[in-house]
DNA sequence: ACAGGACATACTGGATGCAATCAGTCCATT
DNA sequence: AATGGACTGATTGCATCCAGTATGTCCTGT
């Protein structure tokens, strides 16, 4: 798990403790909708509810938690239609993401992703295919320059990360296909610096993503538990 | 504060507070690189410091404050690269978002975004004339459903919203004429239900921004303050 | 005069303790 | 039996206090 915190920050205890509940979920430990209590994390993480409180505000933001006042916390949880706009927004910021940082991939990088490619057709284990997924889109998105984009996309992977984690187990061999095909053309097109072509991959990729998760409603909550 | 104060108890007091300072950076009260103190927060907007905390933490995560650990937060500051990449990334989300919101678009509410133009064109406060130009766009992104997509766009108006003061400033009685065009043209095409042209529109105007914005270095920090 | 270091001040970060609020249970009433 | 209300345990929200760190100043030595 290398690009997982989406701002960079300082060795403050809140930031530190952050980073252990927002492992928990983009790993699978916590499932959306289960309650966090601060308590835990506190004894779990070491430090007083302090920053316990203000590593959950962050997290609030970063939309992987839901805060109710004088109530508590919750692991975030996506309606489908929700989960929906997210891969809308990823299918039009990860093409623009990807042109920015494409101009400084090496060949070494482009080597590296098509050994990724390769490893993942190979995967079995499911929680190793995600993060060899992962691995993959954000090499090819190694941008130089500012990181304001780069950040905004590691958020939008990160809220979508239990149900990408739910739809990846109902796959069958036939859209795994599909999904590796992708990959190695983009690493192709990459390879050819075709860039208009590479953003057209990825955003048909995400496309692809996105309408086949939308034929699985049971992986999303019945209806919307969240009024905001 | 056992007098009767007049915060409502229905939200937590640090979402309350982060009011306080969202207004104000947003307002110009507080610019790029000033330093805010926690507790000049918690006295005037009344609280102990650790709802203020709360508060920055949230903000950072919005994007509009910078923290720094055992130092201190300033209003973020934006290189004219990271702000010219929010614009990028603004290019290609506003028009998913209009297409999303155009379709509940009522003849009332276009009929009121043609008023507003025109109130626009008339308008010499500089002031005045952002709040209407908040006010128009946003009318035209009154999505029904979710609120994934109409948040993070918000959010991206926010972080540039001061360099969008400064530049407002600057521009002469031309790109203005231009920039009132593009706003009739967009009500044109939405009155019309020509989702397609509205949606270009709205990337054509959001890029003539940035790249007006670009010819203006000077309203941007000469170098890159945060290494971040 | 200038550079380096020690000190003082101001601010942030965090722990503890107390008040307020919510949820779940039990009992009384209809 | 079902509904409404009070009570209790658990948990959150906040304020106060104390420790740690950064910054700015002054002093000393060269």
């Amino acid at each position: 798990m290398s690009d997982i915190t989406p701002t960079t920050r300082d060795g403050s205890a809140s930031a530190r403790i952050a980073e252990g509940p927002r492992r928990s979920i983009l790993s699978g430990e916590h499932r959306p909708g289960e309650r966090i209590v601060q308590e835990e994390l506190a004894e779990r993480y070491g430090g007083s509810r302090i920053p316990v409180r203000e590593a959950l505000r962050q997290l609030e933001s970063e939309g992987l938690v839901r805060l109710v006042a004088n109530t508590g916390a919750w692991v975030q949880s996506l309606t489908m239609a929700q989960c929906s706009e997210v891969y809308q927004t990823r299918e039009r910021l990860e093409p623009l993401l990807l042109r920015h940082s494409a101009e400084h991939l090496t060949d070494d990088v482009v080597h590296s992703l098509d050994e990724l490619a390769q490893k993942m057709e190979r995967s079995v284990d499911i929680e190793e295919f995600l993060e060899l997924d992962r691995e993959f889109h954000f090499a090819t998105y190694r941008a130089e320059g500012t990181y304001v984009l780069r950040d905004l996309v590691t958020r939008l992977w990160n809220t979508t990360q239990p149900y990408r984690r739910a739809y990846t187990s109902l796959v069958d061999s036939e859209h795994m296909r599909i999904f590796h095909d992708d990959h190695h053309m983009l690493v192709s097109a990459l390879r050819d610096g075709d860039l208009k072509l590479a953003e057209q991959i990825v955003a048909i990729h995400i496309r692809r993503t996105r309408v086949n998760l939308e034929r699985h409603p049971e992986i999303f909550p019945p209806t919307d538990p969240n009024h905001e």
